[in-house]
DNA sequence: GCGACAG
DNA sequence: ATCTTGTCGC
């Protein structure tokens, strides 16, 4: 029988019990260096698939560590889904696996992108949240859309930001990295705010979606494509 | 009760 | 997440 991968729940009820306990730690806040170590993790499905997915599904995931907008250090993993997707327990699916990918690079990173959202959860604990707190790296979110909180986008121009709101809180902003595209969400995620968010996002490229994430993406996706079957 | 809901 | 087709811009 496959033991659950070490340090992340093996079940629904203890990840929700590991996401309240999360929640409620205020670790030291960390704030960004003139020149941040920022790597960027992602993780891959098969092609083709579409949906929620389940447990077992192979899984690719890819990492790369920027430094003054240039890559310093990349890796590579593959896995296997701990679970279908499902809001609000993402880290089930691809926690590990993202674990291992950064894990897996020759560097610490300063900082760390996730695809995932961080305070903007049911339980205050998204994905980046809790991946910072098992790699003890300061992380930030950066998605596509809320998972929770809500808030009107800002002007159409690059490094124009507006607050994304949950229970009133600010757990994260609106962020438009290029003018002229969709706003991305950026998320406060283990010791970071909503600011810190959307500095670090700025500072990690051009383009709409972050540098980091962009090439950890790429990756995977290589992984995925040189991989028999 | 029903639908929506990060990737 | 993954798929699709066209469109716009450097």
């Amino acid at each position: 029988m496959a033991e659950p991968t070490a340090g992340w729940p093996g079940s629904v009820a203890e990840l929700v019990a590991e996401q309240r306990a999360l929640a409620a730690e205020r670790p030291r806040r960390w704030h960004p260096t003139s020149d941040p170590l920022t790597a960027g993790c992602f993780a891959a499905f098969p092609r083709g698939h579409s949906g929620k997915g389940s447990a077992g599904d192979p899984a690719w995931a890819g990492a790369a560590a920027y430094r003054r907008r240039r890559c310093r250090a990349r890796a590579t993993t593959s896995g296997r889904a701990g679970w279908a997707y499902e809001p609000g327990l993402l880290a089930m699916r691809v926690g590990p696996v993202l674990e291992a990918v950064v894990r897996a690079l020759p560097v610490r990173p300063d900082v760390l992108l996730v695809d995932a959202t961080g305070r903007d959860h049911p339980r205050r604990c998204g994905l980046a949240v809790h991946l910072g707190a098992m790699l003890d790296i300061p992380t930030v979110g950066v998605t596509h859309r809320p998972l929770l909180a809500t808030g009107a986008w800002p002007a159409d121009r690059r490094g124009a930001a507006s607050p994304l709101l949950l229970d009133g809180e600010r757990v994260g902003a609106w962020l438009r990295t290029r003018q002229g595209r969709r706003p991305v969400a950026v998320h406060a995620g283990w010791r970071t705010d909503a600011y810190v968010a959307a500095r670090v996002v700025l500072g990690s490229g051009r383009h709409r979606t972050p540098g980091p994430i962009r090439e950890a993406r790429r990756l995977a996706r290589q992984a995925r494509a040189s991989t028999p079957r």
